[in-house]
RNA sequence: GCCGGGAUGGCGGAAUCGGUAGACGCACGGGACUCAAAAUCCCGCGGUGGCAACACCAUGGGGGUUCGAUUCCCCCUCCCGGCACCA
């Protein structure tokens, strides 16, 4: 055996054994249970990042400790092939999106595979082949017939510069990233998929998967089912002669102001209604009143992001319009406000400043009335002690018939009322709006309709299928590419065969991400999915990011529910257990460009300075020494330019150490901030298990200890071993905490090289133990770990090896040792039998000098003994 | 702003169901080996006081429940993620 670890000499010729045996490709079929087990696919940035070697070991991880434990397993891998990031490399490099992105998936692939996952490459899936995406377009028109598809128009941010839509990303502090002007809110045509049919469902079947408690929530916030009531407020003569007279959109005309709540227990309460600044009402207002109609397309002004919108400062402005109280015909003022959504509810509220913060605060700036309507334990009403009041349980007061009520039973009354004079009705809002699909943009799947002048929006027939995408164009930051290539959007229509366009835009990238692991399961079918689908879903783990927690995941379950009402899996959920795995940070430098765009800077283009505190005070460019500005630390991404490469570490140390240092470093679900010092640390340990198993094997390799008589010092080394072997697998197969699971095979192997003992028996144990170490380890270190079996046990191959067996005879104890407290403080340790009754635990305690000492001669209040833990002694 | 999460030594983290706070490492200090260095090995390492035994303080801050709280409850601060066109 080698003396020295070589990993640079190994590493390679180990990957190259498991290439050339096919090592982990999956049969689809097999007597073993199926374990599928899938990473958020990357984005082809460029190199992976520190996020994927931590992602992709994890899942290396739990595939191989599942195949020792007897699983048919399936780990694959795909590129998440489309988006902005390559249209923004071809505009700096005058290179098309289509070679940008394939060389990226060639050299990524490339570092994939010098990492050794164990990934079933035959089924690799790019989302930007035409094999791949041919689905995504002929699947959306399965639900464009089914009506899940449909078209309305939708809000985008507008850079008027440019002349194009900007992606939210692409918007900073309300300006252009590359032109500087300010952005505005433009209504376009879109495509949608009606998500909230399945809202519903999407809730209620949360609660039967292994995700993670907080992640639900976050589903079952963001979808934000709420039981309310729906009804309308009249219109006072004046409103509904001007309503009737020019109702902007010419449908019917409404009797009155609709709008929603949750509260209608306190329309008692009510002071003011408010529009958004889009609402009819608003519009028709702002007929020959110019200040309004100038608030309203201030109003417009801005991005659409919701963060945006939510931290503006509340506006408003009276419209002069009138409605009337539902139950007493008081009339009540209209104003238009800057904090109501139009694409929630009806897009126009009910104002109860006495119990709705917003409403409290926009109120309080316009001077409008405050009313209270529900008696919060005899308060009085004040406004200063409002905060703590306004949304407090109680019951109505000054409401009329509904005094007295709680809240249940007074919303109930009011629905009834509402309901009785046909004004209202029980309703259920979802904040969950629609999915809408349409980009404006080039690399992306594109649209498969064709607009016809006479026949109106029209499928691409099947056999037409796919819409190719063009690879050449180059985008150049103004407008879509494909609107301006005649060879592309010319074409006939597929009904009447007259000259026609096509769609011009493409999907949203969440459609690719939306069902790949079903294609990976059925690699190269001929259509969308197979049989072989259906015997690898649902996937047994998904693995990825935080981040991910609700778009992706919400999309993803939404698209197989809508698959199998079309036939195609007979699955409700795609994902039974989730790993959400924390970010890696990094600090993030930028700087503002002439134009007032923004610019970033990696950490390596940079002299960072550091306070006395250690942190991070400011940064020169290397180049130049021109200052930037230090934005904090957040997650490593392309866009921020602060992602750490691991091919350094890999070429330095090898994989192996790549590997086991993010898997020791820290829990997976936890969020790192990147700092490469304790990488050496990781090698030292490599290279030690390597010494140690290379003396072993110099005094010669023995069977494994299998019974016979051993000392105490063996009998508590096999104890550890097999505590550890329980351990591990606990920490791998349920917890899934790396870390904890190595700290504990470092202790195992520190007991270890403490053995002396050279006879044959502690040989054989020494045997057992190294060999089980090997095995504990090898998932995150497959490497070092194929190549020192070898050593153990000549002629056999790592991969054949089953997780080690518990020994349950080395885990009998006759004695324990346990904690003695008093009044919960730390005082002394006693050593009992394991046999020990509670009293003579007890007396043993009492006993300790230490516990006298505190006793003082009186007998104490009270003795707690936990069984197998502590006692603690009160006085 | 709203939703979700986090905060433990100089650093990464451990304590899994309310039961020994700081496992296991990194960094650092001291020592051994060496002509020297690297590598390796041994010892120490939360704070304050003390020669020591030991005592007290300490898990972002404040309060509470409990024999006992890093863990449960309430309030607060700061940080991270998401907010529908980054992926």
């Amino acid at each position: 055996m080698e003396s020295q670890y070589r990993p640079r000499e190994l590493e390679p010729r180990i990957q190259q054994r498991w290439a050339a045996t096919q090592a982990f490709v999956a049969p689809d079929h097999s007597p073993k249970p199926k374990y599928y087990c899938v990473s958020m696919l990357p984005y082809p940035s460029g190199k992976l990042h520190m996020g994927h070697v931590r992602n992709y070991t994890i899942n290396d991880a739990l595939c191989h400790f599942m195949r020792m434990k007897g699983f048919n397993v399936l780990f694959p891998m795909g590129w998440d092939a489309f988006g902005l990031p390559a249209e923004n490399a071809a505009m700096a490099n005058g290179v098309p999106p289509a070679k940008w992105t394939r060389e990226n998936i060639a050299y990524m692939k490339k570092q994939c595979e010098a990492m050794g996952w164990s990934i079933d490459w035959t089924r690799e899936v790019a989302t930007c082949s035409p094999d791949y995406y041919r689905w995504n377009q002929w699947f959306f028109l399965r639900l464009w017939e089914k009506g899940i598809v449909y078209r309305k128009s939708g809000m985008v941010n507008w850079d008027p510069v440019d002349m194009t839509v900007l992606a939210n990303e692409q918007v900073i502090d309300g300006r252009g990233w590359r032109t500087g002007a300010v952005v505005e809110k433009r209504e376009i045509p879109m495509w949608y998929m009606r998500i909230t049919d399945y809202a519903d469902e999407l809730v209620d079947s949360l609660d039967g998967l292994g995700w993670p408690e907080q992640v639900k929530q976050m589903q079952r916030n963001w979808i934000g089912r709420s039981e309310g009531i729906e009804f309308t407020l009249p219109y006072d003569e004046e409103a509904s002669r001007r309503m009737s007279d020019g109702h902007p959109d010419g449908s019917v005309k409404p009797p009155g102001l609709k709008v929603f709540t949750t509260r209608a227990d306190t329309i008692m309460g009510i002071t003011f209604a408010a529009v958004a600044a889009e609402h009819p009402l608003a519009t028709e207002a702002a007929n020959g009143n110019a200040a309004l109609a100038a608030f309203i397309e201030e109003c417009k002004r801005g991005g659409v992001q919701e963060a945006e919108i939510a931290t503006m400062e509340k506006k408003g402005m009276r419209t002069g319009l009138f409605v009337r109280h539902p139950f007493t015909g008081d009339k009540i003022e209209v104003w238009v406000g800057n904090y109501v959504l139009m694409g929630y509810g009806e897009g126009a509220v009910m104002a109860v400043p006495g119990h709705d913060e917003r409403d409290f605060a926009f109120a309080k700036k316009y001077g409008l009335a405050i009313k209270q309507v529900i008696d919060v334990g005899g308060q009085p009403y004040s406004l200063d002690e409002w905060q703590a009041w306004y949304d407090a349980p109680g019951r109505n007061v000054d409401s009329g018939k509904y005094d007295g009520l709680e809240q249940k039973a007074a919303l109930d009354a009011v629905a009834k009322d509402l309901e009785a004079k046909g004004l209202g009705r029980k309703r259920v809002q979802y904040r969950l709006r629609d999915w809408g699909i349409s980009r404006q943009r080039y690399w992306g799947t594109p649209i498969p309709i064709v607009q016809c002048p006479k026949c109106g929006d029209v499928g691409v027939p099947d056999a037409d299928l796919p819409v190719k995408l063009p690879e050449d164009l180059v985008p150049d930051g103004s407008g879509s590419p494909l609107a301006r290539t005649p060879s592309f959007f010319g074409t006939k229509c597929p009904k009447c065969g007259g000259a026609a366009k096509r769609d011009t835009d493409t999907m949203d990238t969440f459609v690719d991400s939306s069902w790949y692991y079903m294609r990976y399961a059925s690699a190269n079918a001929s259509a969308m999915v197979d049989e072989r689908a259906q015997y690898w879903m649902p996937m047994d783990q998904y693995i990825g990011g935080i981040e991910h927690a609700i778009l992706h995941l919400l999309y993803a379950r939404f698209w197989t529910k809508a698959m199998r009402d079309l036939g195609l899996i007979r699955i409700d959920e795609p994902f039974t257990n989730l790993l959400t795995q924390g970010m890696v940070l990094n600090h993030i430098f930028s700087r503002r460009t002439d134009k007032g765009g923004i610019e970033y800077f990696a950490p390596e283009e940079l002299d960072i300075a550091v306070d006395a505190e250690g942190k991070v005070s400011g940064a020169t460019l290397k180049a130049g020494g021109k200052p930037v500005v230090y934005e904090g630390i957040g997650t490593m991404s392309k866009s921020k330019r602060n992602g750490v490469d691991p091919q350094d570490m890999i070429e330095r140390y090898g994989a192996d150490t790549a590997r086991f240092y993010v898997m020791q470093a820290s829990p997976p679900t936890d969020t790192v901030l990147w700092s490469d010092e304790s990488v050496e640390g990781s090698f030292k340990f490599l290279r030690r298990l390597w010494a140690m198993v290379h003396e072993h094997v110099a005094k010669g390799i023995v069977a494994r200890y299998s019974g016979g008589e051993a000392t105490r010092e063996l009998a508590d080394l096999r104890f550890k071993l097999h505590k550890t072997i329980e351990k591990v697998a606990d920490d791998y197969g349920r917890r899934m905490q790396f870390n904890t699971a190595i700290a504990a095979v470092r202790e195992l192997l520190n007991l270890y090289s403490e053995l002396q003992d050279a006879s044959p028996v502690a040989r054989a144990v020494a045997q057992e133990v190294i060999e089980d170490a090997v095995l504990l380890l090898s998932p995150v270190v497959p490497h070092i770990a194929t190549a020192l079996w070898s050593e153990l046990r000549p002629g056999t191959d790592l991969r054949d090896q089953p997780w080690p067996a518990v020994d349950a005879s080395a885990l009998v104890q006759d004695q324990i040792e346990l904690v003695v407290q008093v009044n919960g403080k730390l005082r002394g340790h006693i050593r009992v039998a394991t046999s020990a009754t509670r009293e003579q635990v007890e007396a043993m305690a009492l006993k300790l000098e230490a516990v006298q000492k505190f006793l003082n001669g009186q007998t104490p209040k009270k003795v707690v003994v936990v069984p197998g833990r502590l006692v603690n002694v009160v006085v």
